[in-house]
DNA sequence: CGTGAGGCGTACCGTACGGTACGGTTCGAT
DNA sequence: ATCGAACCGTACCGTACGGTACGCCTCACG
C-alpha cells in the first residue's frame, strides 16, 4: 500500500507544474476531460513529454493530486497558551479552514477525482486525498485536544472519536451534497454561513467535551 | 432540473429489474465494469433491447441508480407517544438505519457513480442519490424533531439545523472515508461499533438540543 | 560552428466501447 | 397453421482516446 509521499516544491521543475495546473484546470473544468491530448495542447507540451515525465495517463493523474493536494496547507494554529478562549479560538480556526477547504472548487474536484478512482479498485488517489484531507486536519487538531484535556479544559475517553465528532459537527452533510452535485448547495450560498457555522460547532463541540461548559 | 421521480415496482417489468440487478452488479464488482456488451452478457439480452429500454448507457445508469435507490426504504419509527425514553430510542433507530445504509456496499457504489456522474456537468445521478439518501432521512426525521419540541422534548430555533447537526454527529467521517478507500475502515470494523456509535450520537445530540439533558 | 539532448507538433496505431443492423428463434394471438 | 412482435446472439461500424514514432526546431555546450 503505497501511501501518500512527502511532495517537496522541488519534486516538479516549474515547467511540469505548469502541466500539473494545466491537468487541474481541464479537471475542474470538466471531470473526465483529461485526456492526454487535451493537456498536452492546454500546456503547449507534446505528448511524448507527458509520457515521459510522468509514465502513463495515471501517472499524470497522481502527480496532479499528490501535488495540488499537498499545497492544501491550512495554517497552523497557535496553542502556546491554553485557556478556555484561546481553545475556542483555535477550534474555529480549524472549523473555519476545513470548511472553506471543503466547499472550494479545487478541493471537490480532487475529492471527486480520487473518488471515481477508488471506485476501479485503484485507490491510489482515494489515500493521498485522505492523507492530505482528513488525516492532516486530524495530526493538527489531535494534539491541542490532548493538551486541552491534560490542561483540564476537556474531557473525553478517547481523542479518536473527539476528533471524529468535531469533524462532523463542523462538516455535516455539506461535502456529500456538493460532491454529488447538490443545486441547492451553491459555493456562495455556504460560504455566507461559514461564520455563523463555525461557531456554532465550536460551541457544540464544547458543549460535549467541556469541562466546565462554554464561557 | 428533471428532479427524482418516483418509481414504482411496476416501473420495470422482472425482466427488466433482472437487468437493472445485473448492471448493479457490474457496477459493484467494479465501478467502471458498467459496460453495455458486459450488461448483456451478464444478464443474457442482447444490446439492442438495451438500447429499445433504456435509450442509451446513461438511461440504463439512471434506471439503475433509480430503481436501486429507491428500494433503499428505511423502516418507519413509531412516534405515536412521545416520550424521553421513545424520543432517544427513535433517534438511535435513524442513526442506525443511516449508518446501515451507508456502509453498504451498494449505498458506496450508488454514491461513487453519483458523484462521478456529477462531475461530468451530468447531475441526474447526484440528485436521485440526493433525493433517496439525505433528503429522505431529512424528510422522515424532521416532524419527529418537530413533535418532539413541540413536547417540548428538544429545543431548537431551526428544525434544518437540528438535523444537520444529527446527521453530522452519525456520519461523522465515515462515509467520505469509505467513499474514498479508506483501507483502515473496512465495513466490518465499522459494523462492530454501530451499535456504540448509535448510542453516542443520540446521546450527543440530546445532550446540544435535549431540554432537560438525558435520562 | 557543429552537435546532441530535450522538447514541440503531428501523424499514426490499436483497442475498447457506444451504438446499429440483421438473421434466427420463441411464443402468444388469431 | 400462420403471422408478427419481441428478443437473443453476433457481427459490424465509427469514434475517442491511450500510447508510440518521427520529423523538425531550439539551445546549451564544446
Amino acid at each position: 500500500m503505497a501511501l501518500a509521499i512527502k511532495v517537496n516544491e522541488e519534486t516538479f521543475t516549474p515547467r511540469q507544474q505548469a502541466v500539473l495546473t494545466a491537468a487541474l484546470d481541464l479537471l475542474v473544468e470538466n471531470g473526465d476531460g483529461l485526456t492526454m491530448t487535451a493537456v498536452a495542447r492546454r500546456a503547449s507540451c507534446s505528448k511524448e513529454t507527458l509520457y515521459k515525465w510522468f509514465g502513463d495517463r495515471d501517472g499524470l493523474l497522481t502527480a496532479t493530486v499528490q501535488w495540488q493536494a499537498a499545497k492544501v496547507r491550512m495554517p497552523f494554529v497557535d496553542r502556546s497558551h491554553l485557556s478556555v478562549k484561546a481553545l475556542r479560538s483555535s477550534l474555529e480556526q480549524f472549523a473555519r479552514d476545513l470548511l472553506t477547504t471543503i466547499i472550494g472548487e479545487v478541493s471537490i474536484t480532487l475529492n471527486r477525482t480520487a473518488i471515481t478512482h477508488a471506485a476501479q479498485e485503484k485507490d491510489d488517489l482515494g489515500n493521498i486525498v485522505l492523507e492530505n484531507g482528513p488525516m492532516a486536519i486530524r495530526r493538527r487538531l489531535k494534539p491541542i485536544l490532548e493538551a486541552a484535556r491534560d490542561a483540564r479544559l476537556l474531557r473525553f475517553p478517547n481523542s479518536e472519536e473527539a476528533y471524529r465528532t468535531f469533524y462532523g459537527l463542523v462538516v455535516r452533510d455539506v461535502q456529500i451534497r456538493l460532491l454529488l452535485g447538490d443545486k441547492a448547495l451553491t459555493q456562495s450560498n455556504v460560504e455566507a454561513n461559514i461564520e455563523s457555522d463555525v461557531k456554532a460547532a465550536a460551541d457544540q463541540f464544547l458543549t460535549l467535551y467541556g469541562v466546565k461548559a462554554n464561557s
